[in-house]
DNA sequence: CCGTATCCTGCGAGATACTG
DNA sequence: CAGTATCTCGCAGGATACGG
């Protein structure tokens, strides 16, 4: 049974909560980097690898960023050649469910727009 | 009962859906327009009281480019004054979901911020 | 009431080159 | 490897004014 309390009505109260939340995860590529992480610890290249098109410049950015919200925890190991791990939270665990509806609704639109080229 | 399935671990599918779904609501504006919608149809100045800080400008280029998307749909009504709907399509409230958690992630943010700044 | 037309600014973000 | 330092540019988005 799905539980029907889950619906979108918001109150003002809750479109802050909102707001707040998209002031933390926004830009292009904060949450894919969230997602990359959440999968397990990884260091600065495996993350850039997995990330499309993202620069070195704008991975270390945003990882700092996420790194104040606390939503990434950044671990150097002083060894040469440098190693630098980065780690979720628990905080960030409670993504989960938002990634999981982004994900589901991003394949529902692919669809949707599939079926409106179909000309 | 809820669901294990709904975890974060997404193959490199899964993360092209979540980038398209980001592209299409990307911007400061389009999920709280979206959010405003799905809790009944609405006229534009109706929209833009419920969202704090938004312009016209703003309004009126977001709601174009959803309803593009076909993320909402618009109705004139020939009359003096002009009176223009703006209502939510099927597809729109399958993002029901996306909300739904990032609103409980809001609060739970929250919470996170002022126990942090408690000392 | 429901927008559009301009003008303007800052910052998101790419490219490139360089360090410990 | 894991970044920083510049330079650059486009465009998201604010302010203001006006039009049907």
């Amino acid at each position: 049974m799905i539980d029907l309390s889950q619906t979108a009505s918001c109150s003002t109260k809750d479109l802050r909560a909102v707001r707040d939340a998209l002031e933390v995860l926004n830009g292009k590529w904060k949450l894919q980097i969230l997602i990359a992480i959440l999968s397990g610890t990884k260091r600065f290249k495996e993350i850039a690898r997995e990330i499309e098109g993202i620069s070195d410049r704008m991975l270390s950015k945003e990882l700092k960023e996420l790194e104040t919200h606390h939503l990434v925890v950044r671990k150097v190991y002083d060894s040469f050649p440098p190693v630098v791990e980065y780690s979720a939270t628990a905080h960030t665990s409670s993504l989960d469910k938002v990634i999981y509806a982004l994900k589901e609704w991003g394949y529902l639109h692919r669809e949707k727009i599939i079926h409106a080229s179909d000309v």
